[in-house]
DNA sequence: GCCAACGTTGGC
DNA sequence: GCCAACGTTGGC
């Protein structure tokens, strides 16, 4: 069992599109290590749904696990995709998606600002100074403690 | 295989 | 919309 955060701008696809969807597929990576990363996902892990580029939204929004094994993303043979990579094959795909099934939205976004704050998830991978990946690995002890925060914010004891 | 130019991400 | 960080590309 492995814990991950994996990034979406809202705008495009947020959490409640998910919850409406149940099960749906990230994709659009387009990252090396991103992707790779990806690829050591295994159905059952536990991913955090992170609002990214989202103003005052941004942060962690909800929780959901992973669904399927990686598969060839069909957006890069799609020449319509912004996503559309011409040097992709379907011998030789490049990029990989996966499918999420949607486990919980929280009432409230654990807020970037709340994620810097706190001790305890110091020397996460989101927090790195200029880290930009997409998807990232989470300790459990990381993971559990941002699943945490969430409840706190749900019962009123944080995060005004 | 170096490295400059370029593109993208994402917080602010 | 700006810009810092950093991944990627391509000329040499």
């Amino acid at each position: 069992m492995q814990y991950w955060l994996v990034k979406s701008e809202p705008e495009t696809y947020s959490i409640s599109d998910l919850k409406r969807e149940g099960v749906g597929r990230w994709d659009g990576i387009r990252n090396y290590q991103a992707r790779n990363f990806l690829r050591q996902m295994k159905i059952g892990d536990a991913a955090l749904f992170y609002h990214s580029s989202a103003g005052q939204g941004i942060g962690v929004a909800g929780l959901m696990t992973v669904a399927s094994m990686t598969y060839p993303d069909p957006l890069q043979f799609n020449t319509k995709s912004p996503y559309y990579d011409p040097r992709a094959t379907s011998a030789k795909p490049l990029w990989d998606a996966i499918d999420m099934q949607f486990v919980e939205a929280f009432p409230r976004v654990v807020t970037l600002p709340t994620l810097k704050a706190d001790a305890a998830l110091a020397g996460m991978r989101l927090l790195m100074p200029g880290n930009r990946l997409s998807v990232v690995p989470l300790t459990k002890r990381q993971f559990e403690h941002i699943v945490r925060l969430a409840q706190s914010v749900r019962k009123g004891k944080a995060n005004g």
